[in-house]
DNA sequence: CTGACACCGATTGGATCCAAAATCCAGACT
DNA sequence: AGTCTGGATTTTGGATCCAATCGGTGTCAG
C-alpha cells in the first residue's frame, strides 16, 4: 500500500492539520479504504504512530480527522475501531445517498468544465473497459465523486463523501460475491448520467442518478450475507 | 454562560473524548450556539485553554469535534474560526434538511414511546406560551432533535445536529429581525407534525416537516439582510 | 465449582516543553 | 509615496513524559 495516496479525487479534507498528522490521516484512510482494515478492527495509536515513525499525537489528531469522514469511531478511553454497520444501517445510508447525491449533482452540474465532462467520459470508458473488481471499486466512485467536484457547499461535499465512506467495504464486499455481475445495468445507468451532465439538464441528472443509487440499495437488500459477521 | 451546557437534548458526542477534552468541548459549543462567538471569529488555543484552566492539548481535541460538528473549521498552521455562511450555503444547508430529517423522523417514529409523545407536547406547550426569541431558538430545536430522538442511524443523527447546528446563528438572526411574528404558523405546523408523531403515521410526518422545514428556507430567503456581514 | 474482588499490565488522556510556520511591523529601496 | 523584504512576535504543530482508566487474570470465599 502506498502512503501518499489518500482520496482519488477529495479536494476537502487535505489541508486540515499539520503535515504529520495527515501523512497518518492519508496512511490510515487509504488502508481502511483499500481493505486491510475491516469493520471491527481496533486501532491502537502506538502501533501506527511506531509504524510510520511519528509520536502518537498526530495520530490522535488523524483518527478525529477520520472519525470526522465515517471511517473510524472513538470510545472514551477505549480507542477508535472501524465502525461495523447493520444491514439496517447500511440501507438507510443508502436512502441518504439517494437524497442527497441528486442535491449535490445539481449543485455541482453548472460549474463542471468541459475539460470535466471529458474526464468524466474517460473514467466512464476505463470503467467498461475494466474487468478487475477491486478496480472497479475505485472507478465508480471517482466517477460519482467526480460529478460532484463542482458543488461548493462544503457541509454537503464531506457529508457525501463520508456516506461512499462508511459503505465502502459493504460495497467490496458485495462486488467480491458477484453481485455486480450484470455490469451493463450500471454502464447504461452512468451514461445516462454522464449525459445529463454535459447538456446540464438538473432534472434528468437528479432522476437518473436517484434510480441508479435507488436500484444499488435494492440489489443490496437482496444479498443479506454481505453483512454476515 | 454555564458551562456544563452543552446541547440540550444531544445523546451523541457525549461519549467521545476525555474528561477535559468534554468539557473544553461543551464550552465552547455552548459560546457559539448562545451567539457569543460569532461567524468569522477565530478562536485562539491557548485563550480558551487559560480560560478553562486546561492545557492546550484538551482545547485542540475539543476543536477536531467541533469540527466535526460544523461548528468551526479549521486551517493548517492557521488555526480554528467559527464558519462564516454565504445566504447561498444556507439556502442549500435548509434544502438538505428538507430531505434528511424527514427519513430521521421515519426511522425515529417506531420507537418513540408515550413518554416522548408526551415530553413533546409539553415542549410545544412551552413554545406557545414562550414570548422570548432566544428562548424560542431552544425550544424549537429540543422539539425537533426530540422528535429525531429514536434514529439510532448514527451519521443521520449526527449529520441532522451538524445541519442545525451549521445554521443556528442565522436562525438567530433571523428570529431577532422579527421574521419569525408569525408564530401561529409555526405551531400550527408544528402541532401536525406532533400529531403524525402520536399517531406514528410515516406519510403525514414526512410530508408535514418536509413543508415546515421548506416554508422556512423560502421565507428565509426573502430576507437576505440576515446575511449581511 | 462458581462468583466477586483486588491487583497488574496495557492503553488512552493530559501536561509541559520545543520546533515550525504564519502574521505583523518596521525600514530600506525603487 | 508605495512596495518589497527582513526579522521579531505570535500561534499552531509535534515529541516526550506522567497520570488516569480499562481489561484481564488470579485468588479467595461461599
Amino acid at each position: 500500500m502506498t502512503i501518499d495516496s489518500g482520496t482519488p479525487s477529495a479536494r476537502d479534507t487535505v489541508d486540515t492539520g499539520g503535515a504529520a498528522s495527515a501523512r497518518v490521516a492519508a496512511y490510515l484512510r487509504a488502508a481502511i479504504l483499500g481493505g486491510e482494515l475491516r469493520p471491527g478492527d481496533r486501532i491502537r495509536q502506538e502501533d501506527i504512530a511506531a509504524r510510520l515513525g511519528a509520536s502518537r499525537l498526530p495520530v490522535r489528531e488523524a483518527l478525529r480527522m477520520l472519525e470526522a469522514e465515517g471511517l473510524t469511531e472513538h470510545e472514551a478511553n477505549k480507542g477508535a475501531r472501524v465502525p461495523r454497520l447493520t444491514q439496517h444501517e447500511v440501507e438507510v445510508i443508502y436512502r441518504m445517498r439517494e437524497r442527497l447525491e441528486p442535491l449535490a449533482l445539481v449543485e455541482s452540474l453548472g460549474a463542471l468544465a468541459e475539460v470535466d465532462h471529458e474526464r468524466l467520459a474517460e473514467v466512464q470508458r476505463r470503467i467498461e473497459e475494466n474487468d478487475d473488481l477491486d478496480r472497479f471499486l475505485e472507478l465508480d466512485r471517482e466517477f460519482h465523486l467526480l460529478t460532484y467536484s463542482g458543488c461548493t457547499i462544503d457541509p454537503l461535499n464531506s457529508m457525501v463523501t463520508r456516506l461512499w465512506n462508511s459503505t465502502q467495504h459493504y460495497r467490496r464486499a458485495y462486488v467480491a460475491l458477484g453481485g455486480q455481475s450484470r455490469m451493463w445495468v450500471v454502464n447504461s445507468e452512468h451514461r445516462l448520467i454522464l449525459d445529463a451532465v454535459v447538456r446540464r439538464d438538473a432534472t434528468d441528472a437528479e432522476r437518473f442518478l436517484g434510480g441508479h443509487i435507488r436500484r444499488t440499495r435494492i440489489e443490496l437488500g437482496h444479498h443479506p450475507e454481505v453483512f454476515a459477521p
